[in-house]
DNA sequence: ATGCATGAGCA
DNA sequence: GCTCATGCATA
């Protein structure tokens, strides 16, 4: 039985083309045909006991974790970038989980969905740093919306006094627990306004 | 999650 | 022809 390699296919299209993708088996090794026991070296390092189950189990976990479905990680493989590796569908990644590949196709996909949980969780790992990094300063911010009522009231104030001192500002920003920047900002722009 | 279908490679 | 991996469609 010459173990050989790729196994996984598709370069395809995810989204169309019903039935077309295969090529596989022939390269999944054929270790034992039937009963024979797990000897003959040559195999990965990788152990196919039950630390299948064991991987699987804790792969599956990982996954949904990290907020992914099966079906997110089946096209996700496709960005892997391994050789012969392309995506695989929401029903192979759901089968393996629940380990009910063949054994062999188990062995040929567990690598590779290693492969993707490692990068997944390197790069999850990523967001929780980066924030730190930037996040008060070059976080995009949201737009500042004023509810009605406060756009209200600032025309009422600023139709009185139409220069404000900072600390008038700063009074009004109070009263409509708004930033004093806002504040300002607003009168600015509703001073362009009234020029149109 | 799973029934059914498909197509590849092999014997 | 048979086995096997895999996907679509659907429950």
């Amino acid at each position: 039985a010459g173990p050989d390699g790729s196994v996984v296919s598709t370069p395809a299209h995810p989204a169309h083309m019903a039935g077309m993708n295969h090529m596989h088996q022939a390269a999944i090794n054929m270790a034992h045909a039937h009963g024979l026991p797990p000897h003959m070296g040559m195999n990965d390092v990788d152990a196919d006991p039950r630390d299948l189950e064991a991987f699987a189990e804790r792969f599956k976990q990982r996954r949904i974790k990290l907020g992914v479905t099966q079906a997110d990680v089946g096209s996700a493989l496709a960005s892997l970038k391994i050789p012969g590796v392309g995506s695989l569908s929401q029903s192979t990644i759901c089968r393996f989980e629940s380990l009910t590949l063949s054994h062999n196709n188990m062995i040929a996909l567990k690598p590779i969905l290693q492969a993707w949980l490692e990068e997944a969780e390197k790069s999850h790992r990523e967001k929780l740093n980066k924030p730190e990094l930037f996040n008060g300063a070059e976080k995009k911010r949201k737009r500042t919306s004023i509810a009605a009522p406060e756009k209200r009231s600032l025309e009422a104030y600023f139709a009185i006094q139409p220069r404000p001192s900072s600390e008038k500002i700063a009074a009004i920003a109070e009263k409509l627990d708004l930033k004093k920047n806002v504040v300002r900002v607003w009168r600015t722009k509703s001073l362009q306004r009234s020029y149109h």
